[in-house]
This record gives structure tokens, sequence and C-alpha cells, in this order.
DNA sequence: CGTTTTTGACCTGCGC
DNA sequence: GCGCAGGTCAAAAACG
């Protein structure tokens, strides 16, 4: 409306009064248009160059008012003087300074995502250079590595799932991808943001998991892929379940972190049922397991048990994969232990070369990282320290421990009392305990996210006589970590083409996995101090949770009643489904509950 | 009253 | 085949 009469007096020859009247519906318009043209920016460009979009607000605001005053003033001429044609002289003048400007502060803006998007290739290109190295050293990994270096964008990420030689060709046997391969004939890839949000199944080729996005019936079917093992639910299992055991029987990847915690138990983001409790051998704390129930047929389970050595510290550890939206706070340590699984998976697979008597590690640089795979045909779990079992289940552990504060701090006392007792078992280890800056995106204490964030020393290995260990170094170890993230952001975004202005800045403003990564990498990098890292991270905690389908702030007790209110979002950008598991980085530890009485009960004992 | 937790029973896999 | 230990089920209890 504001619109046609904006026209009507500008066709009509309208008065001035009426002039009066348009100027002001110009500006509305121009608003709107700087509306529009904010939204389409980005969140990203709204931050890092506000200012600049403001200026080019400003700019394009007089533009349409110095347009809309030069009619008028040309009915004007006729009786007006010289100084109102100096006057209008001086303000084509200005525009045309202005339009310079513009101009000039667009070509900035280019420049400056031009330097980003050449960072990212060389960051890249580097990593395809690792990859190429590891690829000659290790003929066995060739295949896989092939895999990589023609696709970089199929970067696994998901547990349990990954199998070498079948990266690619495990997700076309899915109808799911299928439908992707059919979307993507659609597209056209590039530029358009919109299109980069799809939220296909791609991001996570090896996770035959379907997103929400997808019907209901697919998540149905994936009701058979539960995790019981039992009889009935075997018949039933889903196939790409059963492919995946065929295909790699001893990969079914499991994510152990270790945090000290004075709760029962800790809140990663997700809301779980307790479905069991039994003592395990070996350690008087009860083992408690715990199945996902964020969706009804999410078949993730996690265990929980405290460390019979010291109570403090609660092991949980966690498998499968999740097939709903979560938390896009919990989602950047699901990549990180996503990534460190599947470094896990990948590594035991291409390194199985060895002597499978030999309990040597085998030293391998993947992506700038000191990797030590064993032969590990028959993965054990990681138990606590003084447990002891007879059964082993075939699933491979990886182990974050997170016990330790900085190293600066008091932790190296409690490091040398892990190291006093390894574990029986084998299992991998990852060891952030060199970050120099720790500046992993992610704080796993025992403390809110937005004060602690880089305030502790993330991980730290719990032992290196472990056959599997996985030891991170320091920048390098972020750079990976970005490298990983960049990856998982190309393959969210439906392999688009990465050197495209939407997708540098898609990739920007719809991960925060990858924020908090960049973020990580970018302070290694630069070599800010983590409270930056911290501030910066939680922040963007704060930003997101508007838009969060789940509370992700400190109080997020577990247990709490209002688990099927929160229904998953749809958002695209939050959707994970191909993360082992989503913690989340404010690990506020709820359920103050402590009414566990089982047989032999000691949970009297762990509890604070 | 719906949801979650508890807990004894049961199932499965492995070692002997 | 048996025993053991891990893991799961499902009815009952507890909770909000």
């Amino acid at each position: 409306m504001a619109t046609s009469k904006f026209k009507e007096s500008l066709l009509g020859g309208a008065a001035k009064e009426e002039n009066k009247g348009s100027q002001s519906n110009g500006d509305e318009e121009s608003r709107g248009d700087d509306i529009i043209l904010q939204a389409g920016a980005g969140k990203r460009a709204q931050e890092y160059d506000s200012n600049q979009i403001k200026n080019l607000n400003c700019s394009k605001e007089e533009l349409t008012i110095s347009k809309i005053d030069r009619s008028p003033s040309h009915e004007l001429e006729s009786r007006s003087s010289s100084s109102a044609k100096k006057e209008q002289d001086g303000q084509l003048e200005s525009t045309k300074a202005e339009m310079e400007e513009v101009m000039e502060e667009n070509q900035r803006l280019k420049t400056y995502l031009d330097r980003i998007m050449k960072d990212y290739r060389t960051l890249q290109t580097q990593y395809r250079d690792v990859i190429q190295q590891d690829a000659c050293k290790s003929p066995s990994a060739v295949s896989m590595h092939e895999d990589h270096m023609e696709e970089p964008e199929f970067f696994a990420l998901s547990l349990g799932r990954t199998s070498s030689g079948t990266i690619k060709e495990e997700p076309r046997k899915s109808p799911i991808n299928e439908k992707v391969v059919v979307d993507k004939d659609g597209l056209t890839l590039g530029l358009d943001c919109n299109k980069l949000e799809l939220p296909k199944t791609t991001s996570f080729e090896l996770s035959p998991n379907p997103s929400p996005e997808n019907s209901i019936e697919e998540v149905k079917e994936d009701v058979g892929a539960t995790w019981p093992p039992n009889k009935t639910m075997k018949n039933v299992r889903d196939v790409a379940d059963d492919e995946t055991s065929m295909q790699n029987p001893t990969k079914r990847a499991r994510v152990s972190v270790r945090v000290r915690c004075d709760t029962p138990t800790m809140n990663d983001g997700c809301q779980w049922r307790k479905y069991g409790q039994k003592i395990a051998k070996g350690n008087p704390c009860p083992r408690a397991y715990y199945r996902c129930t964020v969706a009804p047929s999410c078949p993730v389970r996690k265990q929980v048990q405290r460390c019979a050595e010291d109570m403090s510290i609660l092991t949980t550890t966690y498998e499968g994969t999740h097939n709903h939206p979560l938390p896009i706070s919990a989602t950047a340590m699901a990549s990180t232990t996503s990534a460190a699984a599947s470094m896990l998976l990948s590594g035991s697979s291409t390194s199985t070369s060895g002597p499978s008597s030999s309990s040597t590690t085998t030293p391998s640089n993947l992506n700038g990282l000191n990797f030590y795979f064993s032969d590990n045909t028959r993965p054990k779990p990681f138990y606590l320290p003084n447990s002891s079992i007879s059964s082993s289940p075939s699933f491979p552990t990886i182990t974050l421990d997170l016990t330790s504060n900085s190293s600066s701090s008091a932790s190296s006392s409690h490091l040398s009392r892990l190291a006093n007792f390894p574990p029986r078992y084998s299992s991998t280890n990852l060891n952030f305990s060199s970050l120099e800056s720790n500046t992993l995106p992610i704080s796993w204490n025992n403390s809110s996210v937005l004060t602690s964030y880089g305030s502790h020393q993330p991980f730290n290995k719990i032992n290196q006589t472990s056959t599997n260990s996985l030891s991170f170094g320091t920048a390098q170890n972020q750079e990976n970590l970005y490298h990983s993230f960049l990856q998982r952001n190309n393959n969210q975004q439906n392999l688009a083409l990465p050197d495209t202005i939407a997708a540098a800045t898609k990739a920007i403003t719809s991960d925060p996995s990858f924020q908090s990564a960049l973020a990580a990498a970018l302070s290694s990098i630069i070599g800010t101090s983590a409270t930056n890292s911290s501030t910066l991270l939680g922040n963007q905690n704060i930003r997101s949770s508007s838009n969060e389908p789940f509370p992700i702030l400190s109080s997020f007790p577990s247990n709490q009643n209002n688990v099927n209110k929160c229904a998953p979002s749809s958002t695209s950008t939050s959707t994970q489904p191909g993360s082992l598991m989503f913690l989340s980085p404010s690990f506020p530890f709820s359920n103050s509950k402590n009414k566990s009485n089982s047989p032999g009960d000691h949970n009297k004992d762990h509890v604070v």
C-alpha cells in the first residue's frame, strides 16, 4: 500500500507535500529493502561488519531520498534560484561519493571473504597433503584415503557406521541417500543460501538414520535399528545395521567420557530414560543404563558409572547414533566425539595391516595428528581401572578423559593417579592434554559453559600404555578439528561448492559447531587467551539459545517432564543425525535425586 | 494420570 | 554345557 502510494505520487507528478509523504514511504520501502538485505546477509555478516552494513543502509536511504528529492526539484527548476542548482549538484556529488564508498566497502568485504576462502583452501590442501602422505605410508589405507581425496566432503562423522571401502557405496544403497541424489539433480549447487540449508543426510553419509525432515515412516523403520541385541530386536533389525555389522562386526564404536561430577548423572543436553542398573564386576558403584528419549526410536544408549577409585569421576559411555535433531549447544562436542570415534574406526581399519599378535602401536599421521592405532581386531571396551570382566562386547571404545583441569592446576596429581592404574582393556584415548591454549570448543567440566569455557583443560590421556592412543597436538589438533568441522559443513551443505561466497557465509553462520571449532582453531592460531574463546563461545551459546529447541543453559535437568514437549526442531542447522553423541557444552549436572537402590546398593557411597 | 525410576528376571555372549 | 558377567525387559513403585 505504501509502495503504491509512492508510485502514484511519482507518476502523477504530485505536489511537494505529497512528495514529502512519498518520501517517507520511500524511506519505508528502503527500510524494507534493508531488512531483506540484512536478512540475506546472514548473522555472521552482521556480526563482523555490522558497521559497514549500517553504512550501506544509510547510504541507500540517502540515495533513495535524493532520488525522490530530485524530481520535485526539477519542477522547481524553472523558478529556482542558482543556489538551488548548486545545492542539487552538491547533493549529486555527495551521492556519488556515497556510492563510491559503498562500492569500496563492497570491495573490502569481497577481499575479506576471498581471504577467508583462501585460508580455507590452504587448510584443505594441507589436509589433502597429509592424507596423501599417510596413504603412501600405509598401503592398506589407500583406498579409504582415495575416497577422501576424491570427495573430501564425505568425511566420516558417524560412529559405528564407518567401514573402509564402503564409505561411498553404502549411502547410495540407502533409499534416503537416493533421495538426496535426486534432490541434487534438481538443484544447482552454489550460491543460493537456501539450498545450502538442505538438511539431507548427505552430511552424514555413513549414517542411514534419517533426519527428522524425512518422513516419520523412515523414523519408524529405524526403530529396528535400536541397540538392544536381544533376539526379537535382532529379527527386525535395520538392514543398514546388519550391513554395518556384517561389513565390520567389530566397528561399533563407543565414546567414553570421564568427567568430574558430583551429581549422579551429568547432563549432556539430551534426554535420557533409565532402563536398567547393574553392579559391574570390579566396581562397587552400579552402572546405570540409559536410552535416549528425545525421539522414541532413537537407538542411542549410554552407560553411567562412577569410578571406583575416585567417586567424583563419572564415566559416561555413549553408543549409537541419534536420529533426531539435537540442541545446537550439543553439536560442537558431538562433532568432536564423532570425529574422534571416526578416527578411531578408520584408524583401526587402516592399521590392521600390522601383525595381529603384536600389541605395539602403529603410529600414523592423519591430518596433522599423531595417531596410535593398534591392531585391535577384537577391541574391548574401556572399563574402570580395577574392573575385570571376562566377556568383551565387540565395541571399540574411545575415551575422553576430562577429569583434569589445566596443566597448571592440581590436575597433575590426578593425572598421575590415573596413570597408576591403566585400564586393563584396550581403549582409545584422546589426549588433548597438550593443548597449550586450551581452546577446545567445549568445556566438559562440571561447570557452566558460560563461565568455564576454556578455563579447564578438557582432555587428558588416561594412560599411555593403552593400545589405542590418539595423541592430539596443540594447534594442529585444533586445526584438525577445524578441518573436521569444515568438512562437516560441506557435507551439511549438500556438497555445495566450497568456494562460493554463499557457501562460506553459510558455513560460518549455520553451524555453531563450526563456530566453536573455528573459535578454537582461531584462538589457537592467533594465540588468544582461553578467556577470549570462552567469551566468544559463550556468546555464541547465548545467541543460539533463542532458536534452540532445547534449553542450553546450565539448568537442564535430565529428568524433567517436558522431555516430549521439547519437540525436536526441524531446523536443519541443528540436525546432526549422523553424529554419535551430542554433548552439551554446558555440562550442567542434574538429577539431584538419588534414589537408586539396586541390589547390593552402593549408590549411597557415591552420592555427595 | 502420565512419565520415570527401580529392580528382579531374563537373554546373550564368552570362556572354560 | 555350564557358569559368569554384561545388558535388557517389563512390572511395580515412585514421582510430579
